[in-house]
DNA sequence: GCTATTCTGTACACAACTGTATGGAATATT
DNA sequence: AATATTCCATACAGTTGTGTACAGAATAGC
C-alpha cells in the first residue's frame, strides 16, 4: 500500500506497473513510442520481467485501451445514476470534468491520435463518445427542445469540452473557475445557478477529488485476446 | 503539372514530395511513425535521395510544422481581411471549416497530439489557438457582450470546432449540413441568417471549395535551422 | 554532344527494438 | 527448512531504423 507509482524502484514490477508506464509513454508520445525496451529502462526491470506479464505488446496496448474504456463507462454511469435521482444539471458535469486533473484528458487525447491509425481503437472511441453525447442530451429536456436542438445542445458541450482537452489549455485554476459562470450561460442558455457557485466554492477551496481518483484506478486484468493492429 | 501526388512513381521526387508522404504518415499514426525509411518505400525511392533534400529527419519534421503554423495563418487573415470590410459573421468561420475536408484538420490533430512531447511545437499550437480565437471574438461585438462573454463566446465556438474533428465525426455531408443552422443558434444566440442558408445550399450542390485547397498547398522551402526535441 | 550540376542507388557502420529460451533468484506454502 | 511457484535477468537471433560516403545516373546549360 505504500505505493511509491513512479519509478517503482526495488520491488517487483505488477502487471499494472507496466501499464501505468506505459500509458505516460502513451499519453507524451503516441502509441508508437511505447516501446517494451524503454519501458524497461524507466522501470529499471528487464524486457523478460515484460513477457512474463504479458505475451505481447500488443497485449499492453489493449489493456491500455481497455482501461481508457472501462473508466469512461464508469464515470458516465455515476453521473446518470445521480441523473436518475435528481434532476439533470450541467454542474454536475462541470465538477466532474474540471476535477479530473490533467493526466485523464491527455489520455483522452492520446486514444484520439491512436485512433486515427487503428480501426479497432476508433470503434472503442465512437462507443464512448456516443455514451457521453447520450448523457449530455439528458440536460435538455425534449418538452423545451426540439429533437435536433437537443442533439447540438449536447455536442456543443461535449465537443467544446474534448476540444479544450485538444487545446491542452494551461491557465491557472483560478481564472478557469471564474470563467465557468459564463460557460454555464453560453451552453445552457440560462443563467448559473446556485447550486454551481457553490460546487466551484467548494473545489476553489481544493475538496479532495474523489471522481478523478476513481477515473485513474486501473482496471482491466486480463484483455488478452489478441487484437490485430490495422 | 500533370501531377498524381500520390505514389509519385517514375519522375524525381521533390521535397515537396518527401513532406507531402511524411504528412500522410504523420495524420495517420502520428510523428513518431514518420520514418524515413518507410517513406523512402512508399515513394519507391531510397533513403539516399531522402538525404540529399534534407539534412536530418528533423528538419523533415520541422518542415511539417512549419506549413501547418502557415497554412494557419493564411486562413486566419484571408477571414480577417474579409471582415474588415464586411461585418463578421459565423457563416464564414463555419463555410471555411465545412470545406476543409477530412485532411486538414487530421493534420492539426496530429500536431496536438504531437505538441503533448515537444514543447516547440506546443508553443506553435498554442500561438495558432490565440490568434483562431482572437479572430473569432470578431463575432461577438464589445457593445452587445462584456468582455468575459465575450472570450468565452469566442472559445466555445472554437472548442466546439476542434473538438469536432477530434472526434473524428463522419457523418453524412447532408445530416451535417442540415444540423448547422442549430449550431449557428446555439453558439450565437441568435437565429440563423439567410446569409447562412444561402451559403449551405452553395456547399450542398457541390461548390469548387476553393479555402481547403489553399489551406493544403504546402508552403516552406527552407525551415532548415535545426530545432532540438525535447 | 559535352560538361556541370542535380539527384539517386548501394554499401557500410551502428543503434533501437521485438521476441524466445532458460537458469536461477525471490517469494509463498507446508 | 524444504519445496513449489512466481517472477526476473541474461544471452541469442532477427528486424527495423538512422546517418555517412561515394559512384554514377538523370537532367540542364551551353
Amino acid at each position: 500500500m505504500a505505493a511509491d507509482s513512479l519509478t517503482v524502484t526495488g520491488r517487483r514490477k505488477s502487471r499494472e506497473d507496466w501499464i501505468a508506464a506505459a500509458r505516460k509513454v502513451l499519453v507524451k508520445s503516441g502509441v508508437d513510442s511505447v516501446k517494451v525496451d524503454r519501458l524497461a529502462n524507466d522501470l529499471r526491470a528487464t524486457r523478460g520481467s515484460f513477457y512474463w506479464h504479458f505475451t505481447d505488446r500488443d497485449e499492453l496496448l489493449n489493456a491500455l485501451l481497455h482501461d481508457w474504456e472501462v473508466n469512461n463507462y464508469v464515470a458516465i454511469s455515476t453521473i446518470r445514476a445521480r441523473w436518475a435521482s435528481s434532476t439533470p444539471d450541467l454542474t454536475e458535469l462541470i465538477e466532474w470534468w474540471v476535477r479530473e486533473g490533467t493526466e485523464s484528458p491527455a489520455f483522452g487525447m492520446a486514444i484520439r491520435t491512436w485512433a486515427r491509425g487503428d480501426a479497432t481503437v476508433e470503434d472503442v472511441m465512437h462507443r464512448v463518445d456516443n455514451e457521453w453525447i447520450n448523457l449530455v442530451q439528458l440536460l435538455f429536456s425534449p418538452e423545451t427542445y426540439d429533437e435536433s436542438e437537443r442533439l447540438v445542445r449536447a455536442r456543443v458541450v461535449y465537443f467544446h469540452q474534448v476540444g479544450y482537452h485538444a487545446l491542452a489549455m494551461r491557465e491557472p485554476q483560478e481564472e478557469r473557475l471564474r470563467l465557468i459562470p459564463y460557460y454555464y450561460k453560453v451552453l445552457t442558455g440560462r443563467e448559473a445557478s446556485d447550486n454551481l457557485f457553490n460546487a466551484l466554492r467548494a473545489i476553489g477551496k481544493g475538496e479532495p477529488a474523489a471522481p478523478a481518483k476513481t477515473r485513474t484506478r486501473a482496471v482491466a486484468k486480463e484483455t488478452s485476446k489478441r487484437r490485430k493492429r490495422s
